[in-house]
Parts: C-alpha cells; structure tokens; sequence
RNA sequence: GGGGCCGUGGUGCAGUUUGGUUAGCACGCUGGCCUGUCAAGCCAGAGGUCGCGGGUUCAAGUCCCGUCGGCCCCGCCA
C-alpha cells in the first residue's frame, strides 16, 4: 500500500491551496449520493472537509456506496476551489473541496449507537457508554480543548511568576474530619491503608516550610462523598501556595490568573479587582457565601418596619427576637398569587414556612399581608426598601442569620423568571473573612468552617477560648456568578497557636500530635507565613463553556453512583487479590 | 440515609391517567433512483422480550410489589 500519512488536517485548506495535491485521513461523517457525483465529509479533530468521489477515483476494490459513517479513510486528491455559488460560507474549509485521485478504507466502523453531530440527542447514560464516539462531537471535543487551554494559560502565568510545579503523593496518610477518604489497602503492611489526597494541603504547606516559596500543581483531589452535577469523587484544582503573603497577594496573583486565562482563552476583559464583601455581608444581603451578583434582589431587614402591624407572624417574631427580611421584586406586582405561592413552595423546600407577600401599586399595597400594614408600616417600608410602583414585595421571619438564607434561596429563581440575569457579564467577587469555626448540633463541637490550618485574624484571637463563634479567619473564596470556584486562606504558621486551634476542634495535644505531629514538628524549623489558595479547574471550564455539569468538561467522567460506564469500574475483584490484602468481601452481596 | 423525575425498535419521544385487536411518530439504518450537495431530495423496506423479576386479571407497555440503571435535589462534600 502506498504512503498514507497525511499532508494537511481536515481543517486547513482553504482557497489559496487550489491546485495543492493533498492527503487526507479522517472519520466519514456524511455522505452524499447523487449518481455520478458524490461528496463526503471528512471529519478529524481539527475541522470538516468535503471531499468530490467521481466514479473515476480508484476505490481499491470498494465502492462509494459501500462506504458507511465513521469509516475511517485516507482520501489522495487535489484541492479545488469550488465553483461559483457552491462556496459553503458556515465551514472553515468551505472555499475549497477535494477531488479525490484515490480512496483507501483504513478501517471500517458499526452504525455509532448515536448519531455523531453538534446536537445531539442522546441520553447521557448512552454518550458516556460510548464516551469515545461523544467526543467526536465537536462540542464536546471543544471542551476538551478549551479545558487543556485553560490549563496551559494557567501554567503560563504561574511560571511567569516564579511558581514551581511540584507533584505530590498520591498515596497518603489518613486525614480525620473533612470528607470521607478513598482507601487503599497495603500489601506489604497487612492491615493497613493508604487514603487517597482529598487535596493536597499539608504537602504544600512542607513544601513551603521546605523554602520552595511558591507552588502550584494541576492536583487532582479524591473525596468519597455523594455526586453533584458540580461534583465528582476526583477533580482538578489549581492549587496554589506562597510565602510572606497577605490576603492581598493571594487576590492580586488570582485576579492576574482569571484575567490571563479569560483574555486569551476567551477574549473578554475581566474588571479587576474583583469586588469584595465579608461573609457576614454577603450572609445578610444575599443569604449566601456564593451569592450570584450579576444581578440585585438584595435582601433587606425590615423587623423595624413592622412594629406597629397586627399581623401574628409579625408580632411573634420581633416579641421573640426573630428576624424579619424582605426582598422587593421589581415589576412583580402583576404575579398571580399561584405564581408567588410557587417561590413559598421553594422556601418551603428549603426547610422554612413559607413567603409573606404584599404588592405596590398605584400608590398603595394590596393583597397578601397589605391589610396588616398601616401608614406606618407602610411608609417604612417604602424608605427601607425603594418600592416603586409595581413592585412585589416578599417577607419571611425566621431565626437570626435562617431568613436571610432561606430568602437567598428565592433570588436566583427570581431573577430568571424577571429574566433579569444579564448574558456574558462575569461578576467575580472574593468572599472574605470567613468564621473560624462553626458549631455542629450533630457532633455537639466547634469545626473548622474552612479547614484547621488556617489563620485567625490577628483581632480577634482573643475570642479563640471565650467565643469561638465570634473568630474569623483569614479564610477567603472565589466566586463567580453564585458558583464557588475556589477556596483559600492564609495559614497558621506557628506550632502553639496551631494546637490551641486542633484543641479546640476536638483534637487534644496528644490526638494532634499522633495525626498531625509531622506538621507541627515542621512548624517547629522555621515554617514561614505562608498562604494560598485551590481553584477549581472543572467548574472553571465549566463556566467558561456555559455547561451545566461538570461532567461535560471532564473526558471520562463518573455517573451519580459513582461508576464509570465506559469502562464499568467499579468491579469485584478476584477473591485471590483481596486475601493478598488480607481482605475479606464476606458482608457483601454477590451479584 | 431521604425526596423527586426517567427507562417503549439503533436514537429521541408518544401511548400508561381510564388494562382490550396489527404499540405510533421523527431521526438513524438497509435497498433503489439521482452529476453540485453540504441537516441533500425522492421511492421502497427492515427493525420492538415496552429495563429486569414477581403478582393481580379472561387480558398488562398500562395496575400492584420488588429490583437494576440514569438524572436532579436535601443530607454529606473541612
């Protein structure tokens, strides 16, 4: 057989080429018949070209309508400008087509499960089975290349700047707290397990004790919980740390990062410096700590307002030091009470008792609680809240910080049913000063909010016995349009008040030093202040190509069962490997 | 651990509420026609254990129970 390797991808011609002898190999995508001519799309990774079949063309043995979608063929020809009029303006290649001399079929393929286009309608089960045929689609195939840019770009800026990418074991030490660890059984010391790196944050903080200075790592980060279309048991951060750092430089390095990757993956301009708010206000405003500020709905306490009404919700609440919260919904005032009654529905979802609603118009309120509100009320209500003239207003009363969360619920539903949510803004914003700790009823003790190796504010260390509730640390996020996309803060550095913190979270100096005694025996060689930050890399791709699910930029993703169709893991394995391991498998059901 | 939705030719859906003769549509597929198509067109045709198991019934895609798989959400995810 004659040389088959290509001379130009089935993206690259175009009309300057005319006259070219060329060599094509691609998949068949289409093909059409028409007697004495026929044309068949080409189709490889870097685009589309129409290839002319003329009975003439030396088939070797086959026939054109032999020929079926997804063979895969090697098409010797010559480029041709096409004739007046028959030029395709939607394809890159269109000013051209190739009359093929020679066509070889270097293999053959069965008719795809799916059909292999832009739109598809397959299920996802189906597209994941048979993910090598989804990733044809060009889609698809976009975000993979979109996903490898972005990384790239991040590489670029990072090197740039005099970061090192360091790798990091993969098989570690057990951590307690945070997520539920994938285990790995050991051979050589029976009974006992590796974990899976849930991320890779003590490394780096050694790495930084080491003198490294600045790290970074495409780190993938293993944690045995529940899926998410955002979520998967192993993804992608951009995990970074560096030395001598304030909040500030881990901002300012992001805000270069996000900026980078947006301009030249995206080619759009990103306002910096990104916005920033506290937890507590961004808890008060949008009832969030990811609060999606593409547009307002802000959430407004308005308990003062309502002295002097008679309703019983009302009267309760303040007599009972519960919080009372509105939303004002501009130009609502025309919903019908199923239409508002659907957003008490979602509160009540959300674990609340519903919405209070009352409506402005022509000067007045009505409906809803508008017969509980005097002149009084009313008139505060209109100063707190800048009702217009046909606005609605939506009113709950819960406990403390609850209404705010249970109203940020309603926002983003809101704001798609006003159709208020602008397309292509990218509102990134930092969430800072995040509390330490927080109390969980279900352990009956304080827990890291964020992680325990991070710094509390130097103000307020003096809470750390007296009220740990009342700690915030140099704890921070990144989020963009409602979505967190990364987490960070400054680190402890200093062996004692590390400890006081790990006992505080339940881990007494003897626990801490049998899990975490290498880290604070480092802390002991001149661990210096150091800081950083993980950014997700699949939910930054994601957002980058307006996809719903992670799953969408990840090539071999896994179902919500944490399985993958493709190749179908998980699997039982031979009984012989396990007693190698000195496992058992006699609790579990056979299939 | 809990809630919700889905499963019908290769693919996507209709039919299930109210059980009843040959399970319908579109795309794809197969064969034929066609010398300028590019989501080609026209003609003809093939293709279905209604996810699986059990039950109710004269009769089940349809009703009941169980089970498997996929998706979304709560819990969980420091």
């Amino acid at each position: 057989m004659r040389d088959w390797k290509r001379t130009h991808t089935c993206g690259a011609l175009r009309g300057m080429d005319a006259g070219s002898g060329v060599v094509l190999v691609g998949w068949l995508h289409r093909l059409r018949t028409h007697g004495g001519v026929n044309f068949a799309d080409l189709r490889d990774r870097y685009g589309m070209t129409q290839v002319v079949l003329r009975d003439e063309a030396e088939m070797h043995g086959r026939s054109v309508t032999g020929l079926r979608g997804e063979f895969v063929l090697g098409i010797r020809g010559r480029v041709s400008a096409r004739p007046d009029g028959m030029v395709n303006p939607k394809m890159a290649t269109g000013e051209i087509e190739v009359l093929a001399d020679e066509v070889v079929v270097l293999n053959e393929s069965e008719v795809p499960p799916f059909v292999i286009e832009d739109e598809t309608n397959a299920n996802e089960d189906l597209r994941l089975k048979y993910r090598y045929l989804d990733l044809r689609r060009t889609p698809m195939k976009n975000n993979i290349v979109l996903r490898h840019r972005v990384a790239q770009a991040a590489r670029e800026v990072l090197n740039g700047e005099d970061f090192l990418e360091v790798e990091t074991p993969t098989l570690v030490k057990q951590t307690p707290e945070g997520a539920r660890d994938f285990l790995v059984p050991s051979r050589l010391q029976p009974g006992k397990f590796y974990a899976l790196p849930q991320s890779p944050q003590l490394y780096k903080q050694l790495l930084m004790i080491s003198g490294l200075d600045r790290y970074y790592q495409l780190a993938r980060c293993l944690r045995d919980e529940d899926l998410r279309a955002d979520r998967q048991p192993e993804h992608t951060q951009i995990d970074i740390e560096m030395s001598f750092v304030t909040e500030d430089d881990v901002f300012a390095l992001c805000e270069r990062l996000m900026s980078h990757l947006f301009r030249t993956v995206l080619d759009r301009d990103l306002e910096v410096p990104f916005r920033r708010l506290t937890y507590a206000e961004a808890m008060s405003r949008y009832g969030s700590d990811k609060p999606d500020l593409r547009f307002g709905l802000e959430i407004v306490e308005v308990g003062d307002c309502l002295q002097t009404s008679g309703l019983k919700i009302f009267q309760d609440a303040l007599s009972s030091g519960n919080t009372i919260c509105a939303i004002r919904v501009p130009g609502a005032a025309g919903w019908s009470r199923k239409e508002i009654e659907a957003f008490g529905s979602i509160m009540e979802e959300a674990g609340g008792r519903g919405v209070l609603w009352t409506k402005a118009e022509a000067g007045g309120f009505t409906g809803g609680v508008a017969k509980h509100l005097d002149e009084s009320c009313r008139d505060s209500l209109r100063e707190r809240l800048g009702i217009g003239d046909t606005d609605l207003v939506l009113l709950a009363a819960d406990k403390g910080s609850r209404v705010n969360v249970l109203l940020g619920v309603l926002r983003r539903p809101l704001a798609e049913k006003l159709g208020i949510i602008p397309e292509g803004v990218d509102a990134f914003a930092w969430v800072t000063e995040f509390p330490l700790f927080e109390w969980s009823e279900e352990e009956d003790k304080w827990e890291s909010t964020h992680h325990m190796f991070c710094m509390p504010r130097c103000e307020d260390l003096d809470y750390l016995d007296s009220d740990p509730g009342r700690v915030r640390g140099q704890v921070y996020d990144l989020v963009y349009n409602g979505i967190e996309l990364g987490s960070g803060s400054i680190r402890c550095h200093l062996r004692s008040l590390q400890e006081k913190i790990m006992k505080r979270v339940g881990f007494p100096a003897e626990l801490a030093e049998e899990r975490f005694g290498f880290l604070l025996k480092a802390f002991e060689h001149g661990a210096p202040p150091h800081g950083g930050i993980a950014l997700g890399l699949d939910r930054l791709v994601m957002v980058m190509a307006c996809r719903e699910t992670i799953r969408d930029v990840i090539a071999f993703p896994k179902t919500t069962t944490g399985g993958s169709l493709v190749d179908g893991c998980p699997s039982r394995v031979p009984a012989r490997e396990l007693e190698e391991l000195g496992l058992t498998q006699s609790e579990l059901k056979k299939d």
